[in-house]
DNA sequence: CTGAAAGCGCTTACAG
DNA sequence: CTGAAAGCGCTTACAG
């Protein structure tokens, strides 16, 4: 492999020179500029980008943490994050794994470790203690977000957007309504908690506690929250579920229970993953906009990188309740 | 950030005495490792890769390129190779966008510039003209190979998996079988038409000309696949896709001409994604095992790095035939 | 406009 | 067992 001194070289001008062209500012002559691409060409030459990030100090690559990609909830992010990165010269280093601190904490290390010049994180617990400063590079979290960190995050409002879930079932006549909720430890999943809790006290329901269930956002989950709600000893005309793999496993459940749906029972998903429009599922559901989200946390963090002082924002995008076939009016009594 | 000089400094040792306890071998004295151990701990010390990467020259990470992730081929295969790669110390650097050579082809410039040690490369294009030696970094291609490529390939037999499908589909009774193939610059496509067609004329069964459609492997493909089935003069009693997705939208518009899975119509997928096995959908299809796809290529491609110099080799895995709600008996005639 | 020199932070023969 | 020195391939003041 030619290295810049081979080019350098056989251009007749120095490796500061060939620097300068390569890197296409500088004031270098048109002659000197022509010599140097003659040589590139003549040698296949290809700069050494480790070398060049010794010494420049940044690696252009972006670090990208989700807890598992193969649930269909972040390939659509990732996508975002690795054309929005991409489109601006950066490369971005995937690891999986972030259901947990230590694992989570061991991946940021490495990361910082491989000089990235910022971190994406994805999902994260509510009570991992994160600093910015404690990291040396600007991080950004989507989805969720932890108590007391400093640090710019991309999400939704799921407090509001579990409002207009509850809002519209009431407005379908449901009056029991039952909340299948995610980790105690996602501030995504306790929004949504919130939410409901608000809008069905404002609207004077009961919040019977059979009603409130929770899981770790698996289909199982759902499947599992499904048969104990049919047989609760009041058995709601709804469910909110917190996100779409577990009411893809409520909407299995309750047919396995011979519950109908929507005609018995109704049901809404949250996230608004592929799978919930597919003709055979139809899956009312909050769909959040995936896709931005990550196109959007690449652009704050290259904010930050670019040396934006501003105080960590929270961006909060639009989210729009997709009414498909699992939802409908409540029995009559 | 402290350096190794000074921890060098601290513990009043070299630098060169520093890396070798960082190594972990070499000969270095108790007293030296014990005083370098503290050292590094009373500065928080960390190793800078950039620079470990220039020196040695590796940078102990992969490149992956997957089509697009947002398809759920891809983020299990991704799964396995992040999940082996990392076992094994490396990084992935992760692209996506690889349907074209153009494209794929400045990935590739990328990351050797990027001085990955090597690469992974799914689903590319029969005609890619890809040699290792141009490179200069093991590459291993996985799903799809290319015609000529002296690589490592990590796959299914798709001819013989076609084969398989076909020969079930006649013991159920079917004959008017149709194909909905993929991109004819798929190598894996390929072999699942060849297996097709093999299996219907050794079964002496015609292979009227419109039971053999092709689409881009997406949902909206199979929507249009079955609509023109349905209507075809001779309608097929069975419909083999090239990959789930297609058939999800056969099922689909299947659904919306009324035609019933599978009394009417017997439907068969490929892939084993799994939307596939949702209760709302029950899709009779050839699992592939798509996690172990990722593993292996990723620890086929460990072996290169550590040198094997064997000559390149298919690597071929075991799938399953998974038998659900959408294929029965022929319907009488 | 250009080049010589220093240096980014490591590791690796080499000599002792 | 240990350290001084060289060098990986760039870029960046600096002097001219």
């Amino acid at each position: 492999m030619p290295t810049i001194k081979d080019v350098a070289k056989m251009a007749g001008v120095s490796p500061a020179t060939v620097s300068a062209v390569l890197r296409g500012n500088k004031r270098v002559s048109d002659i000197s500029r022509e010599k140097v691409d003659a040589a590139i060409a003549a040698t296949g030459y290809r700069p050494n980008v480790v070398a060049r990030s010794l010494r420049t100090r940044q690696t252009r690559t972006l670090g990208l943490i989700v807890p598992d990609i193969s649930n269909p909830f972040y390939p659509e992010i990732a996508r975002g994050i690795e054309q929005t990165a991409r489109r601006h010269g950066f490369d971005v280093l995937f690891a999986t794994g972030g259901e947990d601190f230590v694992h989570t904490q061991h991946l940021l290390w490495h990361f910082t470790d491989r000089q990235v010049d910022g971190i994406i994180l994805t999902s994260i617990g509510l009570d991992y203690p994160l600093s910015v400063a404690e990291w040396g590079v600007p991080i950004i979290l989507v989805n969720r977000k932890c108590r007391g960190c400093t640090t710019d995050f991309i999400g939704i409002d799921n407090r509001a957007a579990a409002r207009d879930v509850i809002h519209y079932l009431i407005s379908e006549g449901h009056q029991d309504i039952a909340f299948v909720g995610g980790p105690g430890n996602s501030s995504a999943s306790l929004g949504r908690l919130q939410g409901y809790r608000e809008a069905m006290l404002e609207a004077g329901l009961d919040l019977f506690d059979d009603w409130l269930l929770s899981g770790q956002l698996r289909y199982e989950d759902g499947v599992r929250a499904a048969h104990r709600l049919v047989s609760s000893r009041r058995r709601p005309t709804a469910i909110f579920s917190a996100d779409d793999m577990m009411a893809l496993g409520i909407l299995d459940g309750l047919e396995q229970r011979h519950v109908e749906v929507p005609r018995e029972m109704s049901v809404v998903g949250f996230d608004g993953i592929w799978t919930s429009s597919l003709h055979g599922v139809q899956l009312t559901t909050v769909s959040q906009p995936l896709y931005e989200m990550g196109a959007r946390s690449t652009e704050q963090l290259l904010k930050r990188l670019d040396g934006d002082p501003s105080p960590p924002v929270d961006v909060l995008l639009d989210y729009t309740l997709v009414i498909r076939k699992t939802t409908g009016p409540a029995p009559p009594r």
